[in-house]
DNA sequence: CCAAATGGTACTAAATTGGTTCTAATTGGC
DNA sequence: GCCAATTAGAACCAATTTAGTACCATTTGG
């Protein structure tokens, strides 16, 4: 349906809500309160996000997670590619080759070939720092930075000591 | 998963088939056979593609489908728009408003919102006629445009006289 | 009036996704 | 050295979405 998945939307929040501080580090509890998200929701996501790089984690008791790279340098299309699974791509033959009869001189995916770079394109514009800029006061420390908080259960609010 | 669904891709693939002969009219079992896809299938598209008025159909024995403009007149997103249900956008919020607590000031919401419209650009820019823009010979009449032929099961070839 | 088409609805099965649970591993602090 | 806090990873279940099919009604040319 040409979206991106509830989990992907997730990393966008999560990534955006670490970049306000890119030095600080936060623990999955944290961010999941902030968000008024599910831990173990956000949990997978930051998994996710650590295995490809994005995020660096610190095991152990008062671990957590920080961007691995300055929000300058992280960009949607980096968030989309760590969390969704299948290969980048509007269409299924225009992500994986081989899996038509016609292919070679199949002027249909040439053209899906060329959407999807389009579309590649406009998330790799989009950098985390952008998502961040702020219009409106917002200086609150873990403040819930603009969360969308839908259909999540209520949760236990243990807001960690920061 | 960032994907149109295989019906738009169907939807893409029914409409180039049409293009190449604008004023021609077709059978949906015509387009399925050349297609090397399933007759209900293609028909289901084919309504919905009637439906938004991409198509116009003609009833009766003799009946058939046939393109309700011409090739440079259709877009990509006219296709997509026709075939997926949900309003466009690239997540649940971007399309959709009221859904979220915070949506005022949401800056993530407006980013989604910018991105998913250079997406939509992306898909308004590609013409019907740009799909069928060959580079290499292709002279038979309903020769099977390029088609997927993927994980359908073998059709009763009965090629339509016509 | 019959055959060949499209129109519409509804259903079923399969695939995908979302979210949770459980257990293991790591590490700081008492 | 042990306990508590925290991440790692796998597996699992439920809900949603999608794909494809089936069925019946309607239209119309011959």
């Amino acid at each position: 349906m040409l979206r991106i998945s509830k989990l992907t939307d997730y990393g966008t929040l999560v990534m955006t809500h670490m970049a306000v501080f890119p030095d600080r580090q936060y623990s999955a509890n944290e961010i999941a309160t902030a968000l008024s998200l599910g831990v173990p929701t956000v949990s997978k996501v930051l998994k996710a996000l650590t295995r490809h790089g994005l995020v660096t984690s610190i095991r152990g008791s008062r671990g957590g997670y920080a961007l691995s790279r300055l929000p300058e340098q992280i960009t949607i299309a980096d968030i989309v590619d760590a969390l969704e699974d299948q290969p980048f791509g509007l269409t299924e033959c225009s992500a994986t080759a081989g899996l038509c009869n016609y292919e070679d001189g199949c002027l249909i995916r040439t053209n899906w070939q060329r959407i999807s770079q389009i579309v590649r394109h406009a998330l790799e514009e989009v950098r985390l720092a952008d998502m961040v800029r702020r219009n409106m006061p917002n200086r609150k420390i873990a403040a819930p930075l603009q969360a969308r908080a839908i259909k999540q259960p209520p949760m236990v609010v243990k807001r960690p000591a920061q």
